[in-house]
RNA sequence: GGGUAGGUGGCCGAGUGGCUAAAGGCGGCAGACUGUAAAUCUGUUCUCGAAAGGGUACGAUGGUUCGAAUCCAUCCCUGCCCA
């Protein structure tokens, strides 16, 4: 029987591990603890928790039992690993509301029922009610900072500024592990690569107190073939939230992926088999939009839903074909009467009346494939109750309404 | 606490009294070419205004000056070195 660990090496999942013989043991057992931290600092996740979800998907499927961690004790101080600014505090109240929105999220992706269900943790729980002395005199004196600072996520750091809360993050995450060892028998902490650092330090705790029987593994973070972290947009980051990323604008980015990046996108984003992968993504020049047609549907379908992928590819399709007649298009509202400028503001094509004017200026707007040229011109009314199509370029599109 | 170097547009980074809405690069956007790709080339990139022109802006607040990102004072923040 393949283990787990195959299926996640063999799509390209995996960066590091702690002991890859031994986890592989480890995963021959079936309803195997496993957890994944999630730090809840906003009321969506985005691409990079993308990742994490499909690779807890994956474990749940052959059997092991996800505990979804999520960073409320953490998150109620601030993420010292943004930078420069400390992110926001949250109150208790936004924290419980950004559990709830993820966790229906994360519902797509995971079971909440059955022997091996997934369970939803905070940290706030154990946490916030840590003695600072006796943290440091149980925890602290375990690690040297010496060894903390031979990690390649502090070295950068340390011309730049490191504060001892930064440090302290290592020695909580660590305590995390331990404590979800001790409470739940996780044996495994999985995260992204930048996390090595944290969870190999969870992994000496146990080590130190119980016995050296847990695991870390990370995977890669999703990058284009240039290294560029993959999610981002010109509106921020790519949510899986429908309201914030509608199901069109997510569909449009993995239709607009580059040619190398298509087959990382579907092996690490889609259930589809490698067979299938590679049937549809080792062909030559053009043949490969079949390919990125594919991905961004299936990846769509596992966010949104099948119905929602659907209608988003529809809605592409009519678009580029040059029918403009598409039902599912993003919309804006206007006035009647409004001039141009305000309509490409609507549609979020521009920040601004003078990037609007620059649009026009450039020849990158049309309503109804009429090119525009005059920055003064109105949507009278009559037009406007036709519902006329903005385009911006050739990808932006947008239906005006009343 | 002492010494020292700094804080400039989304980011990096030049600029040390008027020619500076601020070089250059990156990123973004548009155009050409294409395959809704990449690479390349061209243009563009604070804001209001149709334009002329105005308004904000170089950590913060005051001041000097006809005129300040540039000089002075105080404060805040960051790096480095010393304690």
């Amino acid at each position: 029987m393949e283990n787990v660990l195959d299926i996640l090496e063999n799509r390209g999942y995996v960066e590091q591990v702690t002991d890859k013989e031994e986890l592989r043991k480890l995963l021959n057992n079936k309803g195997v603890p496993f957890y994944i931290g999630i730090d809840p600092t906003a009321d969506s996740l985005h691409v990079g928790h993308f990742v994490s979800l499909m690779v807890a998907s994956y474990m749940q499927k052959e059997g092991h039992k996800p505990i979804l961690l999520m960073g409320g004790g953490t998150a109620t101080i601030g993420d010292p690993s943004g930078k420069t600014d400390m992110r926001k505090m949250l109150t208790r109240e936004e924290l419980d509301h950004n559990v709830e929105c993820i966790k229906k999220q994360v519902s797509k992706f995971l079971s909440f029922e059955g022997e091996n269900s997934a369970i939803i943790v905070n940290n706030a729980d154990w946490l916030l009610d840590l003695n600072y002395i006796n943290f440091m005199k149980e925890i602290g004196t375990q690690f040297t900072v010496t060894r903390m600072l031979s990690a390649e996520c502090y070295k950068n750091r340390l011309n730049s500024g490191l504060t001892f809360f930064e440090m302290g993050y290592m020695l909580m995450q660590s305590y995390d592990f331990w404590f979800l060892y001790n409470k739940y028998g996780c044996k495994l902490q999985m995260g992204g690569n930048d996390q090595w650092s944290n969870i190999i330090g969870g992994v000496d705790l146990i080590r130190k107190f119980n016995k050296n029987d847990s695991f870390g593994l990370t995977f890669r973070l999703l990058t284009t073939k240039e290294g560029k972290k993959m999610g981002k947009t010109e509106k921020g980051a790519l949510w899986l939230d429908e309201t914030k990323t509608s199901p069109y604008e997510f569909y449009q980015y993995w239709r607009n992926i580059a040619d190398a990046d298509v087959k990382t996108v579907m092996s690490m984003l889609t259930f589809l088999t490698m067979e299938e992968i590679e049937k549809l993504a080792d062909v030559e020049g053009e043949e490969i939009n079949k390919a990125k047609k594919r991905a961004a549907f299936e990846i769509t379908k596992l966010v949104h839903g099948e119905k929602a992928a659907k209608e988003a590819e529809e809605a592409a399709e009519n678009l580029f074909s040059g029918k403009g007649n598409a039902e599912n298009m993003p919309t804006a509202k206007i006035e009647p009467n409004a001039t141009i400028l305000d309509a490409i503001i609507a549609a979020g094509f521009a920040q601004s009346k003078g990037q609007a004017k620059t649009l026009i200026a450039q020849g990158g707007i049309t309503l109804n494939d009429e090119k525009i040229t005059d920055i003064t011109y109105t949507i009278k009314e009559e037009e406007l109750n036709q519902n006329p199509i903005l385009k911006k370029g050739k990808k932006g599109f947008c239906k005006l309404i009343k």
